[in-house]
RNA sequence: GGUCCCGUAGCUCAGCUGGAUAGAGCGGCAGCCUUCUAAGCUGUAGGUCAUUGGUUCGAAUCCAAUCGGGAUCACCA
């Protein structure tokens, strides 16, 4: 905030001396290096042209002027080379915390009259969710809620996908393997359950391979001949053919695992407004075929197949349905973004999707706008790189997959282990105690996965595991336990008249208190928590810091100690409703 | 082959809408608990920002080429 101040003040300053008016893109506002006086920068460089005068010049008149006209804002400058150093007046940084220590809703922009929907976690029937799976789910629940605190109605969605060859694979195997078998009569989790029989069809369909290529056929034909191979795919046709007993049975197997997924979904915090199953809509953007055939977007072929021609936007040409009449993926998501465009009427709609799909998602976006949907310029994607093992990617087909379940099991156990070995919980009741593994297992987890780029692919090495230390969820949590434990002894609410002169780390906590809302905007603006994660961080190093040096309780006069604990309270709301936007709860004591 | 993404310290990552001497964490080394929670703090070592060229007052950041890694270009989803 103080950022765009600043360039305020200096395009009006500059205009009152120099006659012109300038906009925030002529000159750069940066924060003070620390090896310099000052607090803000303004770099002259890029204005002397225009203004037709050197560095050192433009630099006092500026500086006399902003210091002169806005003395509440500025105290003092210095000019090195060509970068104005200002210094701010603390008496404004006074004010931000006194107007906000209290304020559970700083940082957040009111209702902007903006719908934005969310699609997110997109899970498959046929098998139990991934360390991916969870970068997605943490994804798109974090930016929804960076939305919301940027005034948007959010609405979250998740498409299932239940229906097609690979949920037909896991269902020849339980009923080849199972002898009805079901989760409770093996007390499995009904995702893991349906899993393990994806798992068993592929064996199956690996040895039965191997047989045929053994009797001397080519392997490419032996894949494709499989018997375990051809019978998914008659299950297939008989699922689409409305076939009862495969209608009943994908049924029933689909229901155990979304009592699965119920069970996890639960655990790391999901909640969907509308979910959306491809069984329902990958019939789909018929329609809207027919609409893009009569606006001449579309072209159809001689053997009845639709096209659309993207090569003069450097893509491909693109098949959208099918020579008998039969939807395509990018037929069914046509579709359904039509439905939910009719159903929610949103301005806006995020797609959290893989990088994988990248050319999909470009596609997808290309058609919209050829065919002038309202809804066309609104779509974005939320492209997020894969999660790798330090040995590589993750196959379900070699064992590496890292389980979803297992993971956050193994998160909380660790965080079990570490709470009990530090021994500072002992008036914890059992509930509690439950909770609060869960808040720092999870939390160590979910910041791990959050505080890097989201369109960089990122390593995950399960030996070091997930650290507690340093750069983590579990760092944050504690210096937000610690203010919490200061403030259950000494609450803020005294006069504060005269604070003296403010410390170098307390200034440096109120400038970045400052520009939480900035970090908030921006978070949303590049659709990435990764920013927000890294900015909580520094705030908690930085509010360290200054525990370690000063004394809060007992600090030198009644005004200094009225001071901290604004301080401390004010960092503690903003550790507070920052990690709850990235999915993270907070403890009051760990 | 076309298109797109990535390459920064031993490891994991910030910084990238051009600005001052490139930053964190982990790991290493050396310190700090009779005072508000040591899951913390302080100090220290560690870099040819893949390479080369260009743009300019200034390049990790922009452009081009090259080298490495990855994704994608299905009448699969």
């Amino acid at each position: 905030m103080l950022n765009t101040i600043i360039r305020e003040k200096a395009i009006i300053a500059l205009n009152k001396i120099y006659g012109i008016t300038l906009s925030d893109k002529d000159f750069q506002v940066n924060p003070t290096k620390p090896e310099f006086e000052g607090d803000y920068t303004i770099v002259l460089f890029s204005l002397i042209k225009t203004l037709k005068t050197n560095p050192e010049h433009l630099g006092n008149v500026l500086g006399e002027e902003l210091v002169k006209e806005f003395p509440d804002l500025f105290v003092s400058y210095n000019i090195i080379k060509g970068f104005l150093n200002l210094t701010i007046n603390p008496a404004y940084l006074i004010r931000v915390l006194n107007a906000h220590y209290q304020d559970p809703c700083l940082g957040k922009a009111p209702m902007n009259g903006q719908k934005i929907m969310v699609e997110y976690s997109s899970p498959n029937t046929n098998k139990p969710l991934h360390l991916g799976h969870l970068r997605n789910n943490f994804l798109g629940r974090s930016i929804a809620e960076i939305l919301k605190a940027n005034g948007y109605d959010v609405v979250k969605t998740c498409i299932v996908n239940d229906r097609g060859i690979h949920i037909c694979k896991s269902m020849i195997a339980w009923l080849r393997y199972a002898n009805g078998a079901t989760p409770e009569s093996t007390t499995m989790k009904g995702d893991h359950f349906v899993g393990a029989y994806y798992v068993k069809f592929n064996d199956a369909f690996k040895t039965e391979v191997e047989q045929l290529t053994a009797g001397g056929m080519d392997k490419a034909k032996a894949e494709k001949e499989a018997p375990i191979m051809l019978e998914a795919q008659q299950m297939l046709l008989d699922w689409e053919n409305g076939v009862p007993e495969i209608i009943s049975l994908w049924k029933k197997m689909n229901s155990w695992v979304y009592s699965g997924f119920d069970v996890t979904y639960k655990r790391i915090g999901s909640d969907f407004v509308k979910t959306y199953y491809e069984s329902e809509t990958y019939l789909l953007g018929k329609e809207t075929v027919q609409l893009g055939l009569d606006k001449n977007v579309f072209y159809k072929k001689d053997d009845g197949s639709v096209w659309i021609d993207l090569t003069p936007d450097g893509l491909d040409e693109k098949l959208v349905l099918r020579k008998d009449g039969t939807s395509v993926y990018i037929t069914q998501d046509i579709g359904l973004a039509q439905r939910k465009y009719d159903e929610f009427g949103m301005d806006q709609s995020i797609y959290v999707v893989g990088d994988e799909q990248n050319y999909h998602m470009k596609v997808l976006q290309l058609i919209c706008q050829k065919l002038a949907l309202p809804y066309a310029a609104g779509i974005h994607h939320l492209s997020y790189g894969m999660v790798e093992l330090p040995t590589g990617k993750m196959k379900s087909r070699e064992g590496t997959v890292v389980d979803a379940d297992d993971l956050v099991d193994e998160m909380i156990a660790i965080a079990k282990e570490h709470t009990q070995n530090l021994g500072k919980v002992k008036d914890f009741d059992e509930t509690e105690l439950v909770q609060l593994y869960e808040m720092i297992g999870l939390g160590a987890l979910k910041y791990f996965l959050l505080r890097v780029d989201p369109k960089k692919k990122m390593i995950f090495n399960p030996e070091e595991s997930i650290d507690f230390h340093g750069s983590t969820g579990p760092f944050i949590q504690y210096t937000h336990a610690r203010i919490k434990s200061i403030l259950r002894k000494a609450s803020a609410g005294q006069s504060l008249s005269d604070y003296g002169i403010l410390e170098k780390q307390e200034k440096d906590l109120l400038l970045l208190v400052e520009t939480y809302d900035q970090v908030i905007k921006q978070a949303a603006d590049a659709l990435d928590p990764s920013t927000l994660a890294n900015y909580l961080f520094q705030l908690a190093q930085n509010f360290n810091s200054f525990y370690a040096a000063f004394s809060i309780v007992n600090a030198e006069t009644i005004e200094k100690r009225e001071l901290r604990l604004r301080l401390a309270s004010i960092v503690a709301t903003i550790l507070d409703s920052g990690m709850k936007m990235l999915g993270i709860q907070v403890p009051e004591k760990m």
